[in-house]
DNA sequence: ATGCATGCAAAGAGTTTGCATATGT
DNA sequence: ACATATGCAAACTCTTTGCATGCAT
């Protein structure tokens, strides 16, 4: 049986209550101020886990990013700081996707990003 | 000034030749067919200018793949081969997305991926 | 002739894995 | 007690880069 360890709470904590979509290095440097001795390994290993228990999603892009939020929503990514900001509004449904491309395949997920200039970019 | 070389030209051409939206490695390996004595470096070196001069653009995933076609498109990804399949039929219009998202900053493109189990996996 | 592009090999990121040890159940 | 998880380091994959040489302009 899969067994809960601190480490691998402490990481899910942690994701939980950010919205940063933080990479696994990111996960990895704030985890480690809790506990110091977390190796980047245990990360990657935790983090994998949790995506194939579905407790977690992987973005992917220029570098994979994790959000604990599991739920249908979209992102935002800017072109020029990297950030990625939760688009909540669903835009598609999944029904409309599965009926629309049924002649190319079984439609299970999907996902939208947007690029842009963010509005703290735009800005400065 | 940029120069046009025989490498340039045979990835070039080979990526306006298929649909298959190539790693680089796919390329270097199909392109080694032509030019034995090509190196991986000089593709990526020129997978990378292309993609800043708009003339290929690159899909983010698991491994990064790069298509030819740079219109507005999407992409279905089977979950079970990995094959990448072009989606042509516009399902969210750019003004639609730039209106809707105003208020997080501003938009400039637009990428949506379809996960799913392609025809030819169903069929397994 | 000039300087951008190439091949090669080495170096860098990011990620995974083997192994002995530690720990949750 | 026992199996799963961890820390550490080595290994792997993907990508970039430095350098001497080649080649398009």
């Amino acid at each position: 049986m899969e067994r809960l360890t601190n480490q691998k709470q402490i990481i899910l904590d942690y994701l939980r209550n950010t919205k940063s979509h933080p990479t696994a290095e990111d996960v990895f440097q704030k985890v480690q101020k809790k506990l110091p001795r977390i190796s980047l390994g245990t990360v990657y290993r935790n983090l994998n886990q949790f995506v194939k228990k579905n407790t977690i999603r992987e973005l992917s892009g220029e570098t994979k990013r994790f959000d604990a939020d599991t739920s249908l929503h979209h992102h935002f990514i800017c072109q020029k700081c990297h950030r990625v900001i939760d688009l909540n509004s669903i835009i598609i449904s999944k029904k409309y996707l599965r009926e629309k491309f049924k002649n190319i395949g079984e439609v299970k997920d999907y996902e939208l990003f947007v690029y842009g200039i963010c509005k703290k970019c735009r800005k400065l």
